[in-house]
DNA sequence: ACCTGAACACCGTTCAAGT
DNA sequence: ACCTGAACACCGTTCAAGT
């Protein structure tokens, strides 16, 4: 696990993802994680100077890629808005949304949120930037100003319900964001389905 | 803090919500209760199987009285319904809506709540069972049955609201509590205020 | 600069042994 | 029946000492 001679706190970070994913919220224990790195305690408290300043590190370096990540990946997709939102629903309901192991940070993060107040601070952040960014592409495919609000919440909402919903058991994910999509952006353009593929 | 020679599990359950009133779920420790019951935490474990264990029995034995001494008070106001109102929203507004250390084990449990699963799930079957009863009062009252859901709601609402604002910083939660049942119960009647004693 | 190693105070849990 | 006392494995945190 050592990628050098010596540790960044970004790997301590990384192993903290690894531990959380793997065990949940309560597998965040300093000891632990030097155990799994190879390294005493005692590394962990020249790179951090406690156990909660190192979950808010963890918080805060995820909120700055998540974010980022999507909207870097999305720009890809090319710069027509409807192409854009569907890459958004495809990486949503895909795998690859983030570094860490897949989607399973994302998962982790929600459930670490559900008993940690900084967690969920950082999670309603996180969230509303991506609300803001869906809102913006929408307002882009030509959805009238007064409308916007409403799509994007519906969208991003479907989004975080489903997920949830999967989680519990089923629910198709990316069949279901499709459609909804597709529903979104053809009603927007009148009442004439333009390609049904 | 020894009642009688030999401790039950109600004494280290009430111990245990002195311990949460005083220092949030964090406290809720099994060596820390032993040690303020000027016991060994052997003793504990005698009695219960394990801490999340006690944590159930704490929650189980919090959702019985919660609920049973609401009723309870709100029955000596006498038989009207509209006396019961009044008294219940009084109860929720003023300090001794249960045992343990007037209404501080109510805001604690919330603070728990938001924080531990088990006392979410407890905390929302109580404020069901609660949101029935307030359902019973206004039906009592004679509001027209296609009201009944939409009052109680509206008052048990507010109720939980403004003990937040509260908590947070400001709010009249027994003035704006009874403003809003008297607005409530007066326009039940029709439109003709028929006692505005 | 980065890490070890030992120490300290604190946990939860178990269990033989006491009364 | 109820509790003690000691033990075990595990924590977070500190800090002198090493490289």
């Amino acid at each position: 696990m050592r990628h050098s001679g010596t540790l960044t706190p970004v790997d301590w970070i990384a192993a903290g993802f690894r531990a959380l994913t793997a065990g949940g919220p309560s597998a965040l224990r300093v000891e632990a994680i030097a155990r799994e790195l190879g390294v005493s305690k005692g590394s962990f408290y020249w790179h951090f100077t406690d156990g909660p300043a190192f979950k808010r590190a963890m918080l805060r370096h995820w909120a700055e890629i998540a974010t980022a990540n999507v909207i870097g990946e999305v720009s890809e997709a090319g710069a027509d808005p409807r192409e854009q939102l569907r890459c958004l629903v495809k990486i949503a309901a895909g795998s690859r949304s983030d570094p860490y192991g897949g989607k399973l940070v994302e998962a982790a993060i929600r459930d670490w949120a559900r008993y940690d107040a900084d967690a969920a601070g950082t999670l309603k952040t996180v969230d509303r930037q991506r609300l803001e960014f869906v809102k913006s592409l929408f307002a882009a495919c030509g959805i009238p100003t007064e409308r916007v609000a409403a799509f994007a919440g519906i969208l991003f909402g479907a989004l975080i319900g489903l997920e949830q919903l999967h989680h519990h058991g089923l629910a198709n994910v990316n069949g279901d964001l499709t459609v909804l999509l597709e529903l979104l952006l053809g009603g927007s353009a009148g009442l004439a389905p333009e390609d049904p593929s």
